[in-house]
DNA sequence: TTGTAGGCGTTATCAT
DNA sequence: ATGATAACGCCTACAA
């Protein structure tokens, strides 16, 4: 036996048949006798064969591998994306490549050149903060190569986005802090920059609106960053400044909220009795802490889930990009808990 | 142009010279004219020449490509890890291919199949809780295939282990809490088939031993699953059942410390008063919750640019295997937070 | 039922 | 300074 992996090749000379005949034989093809069939099995068993994926691909001009694009990995909603993608890439059979941008521009463009090398079959793409110009993702879109967008999604032609029914995740969160009494509601709001933030205060408008409440300028309030640390400063300062306090928050995301929740006790109020809170993401930590956080949350298995099969569909031509959907948008959940409960029902 | 990538026989082909003269053309070879290399590297930029990585593998018997096998994505410790992983990768030119086991063995072994069929060029491996022989591994090690073992590690000859000092950092937590008073300290274990369980156990056991006090068996608890659910039921037991109540919790992970407070919060204990707790990890929750957690934290992004560094490094075959000190360890540090401190100082 | 030959894209080796 | 050829491992149309 030679070194490094056995081959159809090593299978062939020790059985005195030809690389063809072997390569028939492992894959049950008709017109092989059974005699040879065995022999060959057996024989790959024993070597330990492995078929050699990069021959493969080669030949097949396939690669069974898609490559994934994130902002950062470490992101509870980006790995719950993650895990939802691999499961799907693996039950299919595909490999998954993966990358982070750190929200980085030029680093997204050189993944994507990486991976185009790489031969991959497709890209399940989450861009960057820096990304304004989506000219590198619409080449490829002209040219007919499978992109699929989730979460943060590109407004360019023939793209397949796959996000979240944030308008209503936002409209149903504050619809329950509204049901709940809660009268001066304020808005912790994300980057404008991000459709997502846009669509997250429009519910909030709406579901303002909808009950005949005014809306206040001053209650809006945009969290560039989205820490926690940020919005305590922020909730702090609103309490200080206003002469109506908000006796509500809603967060554009969990970290938000969690600040807003923390500055709350620092000044003595209670939760929920005196100030409700609903945040956005369902991070983990929302059922652990004290009073446990309601919030929104997104599907973020679920997303990566999608997002993988109509890509898959795609590469394998069971569907055509043009007959989907658009936008693929998945709902949302309200997860009620304490922090936002205080009638009895 | 034809359809798809350009190759270097349709620069050939267009140009009237052989392919040979394309390839050494574009990696700027000497005795090239610099006539011919101008020509060469325009129509490559104009037909967007990229090479075929897949074609180069095959070549080369290197993809430039390693397998990462975790056991889940969703799991803030390994999210850091594979961001470290990824970003040592990335800057030495590598691909990262992702797995996760969910903590199943088959899956873990039919991940491998799959990546070595891919040709990878090296593994980094945290085994799943299932994983109990070892042997999968240790036949490739034997065959002098590249693995470097991270965080769960086994116990095997020449696997090259990295890790954290879980026996330090939990010898301290330990420590800090036998100094700020707690007496009858408890201990929810992880699952005895990981070495960092039992790491961990072994530093809670010198840390009292360490200050004259005994080691109550019935204080050190298995928690297998590892969940704040699990460990709340398992605390409450705990406090049903014996005589002595424990004053205090060393716990194997963050959720099952998190578990610990919530249980002692709703018998009206009072933290850290009556109860001390410490976590280990430092999830990102631990500044969030109320009292704040006091964890020790593992350099999980290190742990993973360090892992990735040497398992480079020998796949470059720059060090040898056999003449890395081992095991390689990491420092833990012990964030004292309001969990665990009853003490002025 | 089996073998032969060519090619996927690239590069190393040996000519010219 | 450049070309021809073979090889990496596999598959498949065609031949026998």
């Amino acid at each position: 036996m030679k070194i490094g992996q056995a081959t159809i090749k090593d299978i062939a000379r020790e059985l005195n048949v030809s690389s063809s005949t072997v390569s028939r034989a492992l894959k049950d093809y008709p017109g092989i006798s059974d005699e040879t069939k065995r022999k060959v099995k057996e024989l790959a068993e024993k070597l330990n064969y492995r078929p050699n994926a990069i021959a493969l691909s080669l030949r097949k001009s396939r690669s069974y591998t898609i490559g994934v694009i994130i902002p950062e990995v470490v992101h509870f909603f980006f790995s719950t994306v993650i895990s939802g993608i691999e499961e799907v890439a693996y039950s299919r059979g595909y490999n998954v490549i993966l990358t982070q941008t750190n929200e980085k521009l030029a680093r997204e463009k050189s993944s994507i050149e990486t991976m185009l090398s790489n031969q991959i079959d497709g890209f399940l793409v989450s861009y960057s903060k820096e990304t304004e110009d989506f000219e590198h993702f619409s080449k490829l879109l002209d040219q007919g190569f499978p992109i699929v967008f989730f979460d943060r999604v590109p407004a360019i032609p023939n793209a397949i986005n796959v996000m979240v029914d944030d308008y209503k995740g936002a409209f149903d969160a504050v619809t329950h802090l509204i049901h709940q009494g809660y009268e001066r509601i304020a808005h912790l709001a994300g980057p404008k920059s991000l459709m997502i933030s846009k669509e997250r205060e429009r519910g909030y408008r709406d579901a303002l609106a909808n009950h005949g409440m005014e809306i206040n300028p001053e209650y809006i309030i945009e969290c560039p960053v989205g820490t926690d640390d940020e919005s305590q400063r922020i909730t702090k300062d609103l309490f200080q400044n206003l002469e109506q306090k908000p006796d509500a928050f809603f967060a554009n995301n969990d970290m938000a909220a969690v600040g807003a929740m923390l500055a709350c006790k620092a000044m003595g109020l209670r939760i929920p009795e005196d100030v409700g809170i609903v945040g956005f993401s369902n991070w983990q930590f929302c059922s652990m802490i004290d009073p446990s956080l309601s919030s929104v949350a997104q599907p973020g298995f679920n997303m990566g889930a999608k997002a993988t099969e109509i890509l898959l569909d795609i590469i394998e031509k069971k569907i055509e990009a043009s007959e989907i959907e658009l936008p693929v948008t998945l709902d949302t959940e309200l997860l009620v808990r304490k922090s936002s409960v205080r009638l009895k029902s």
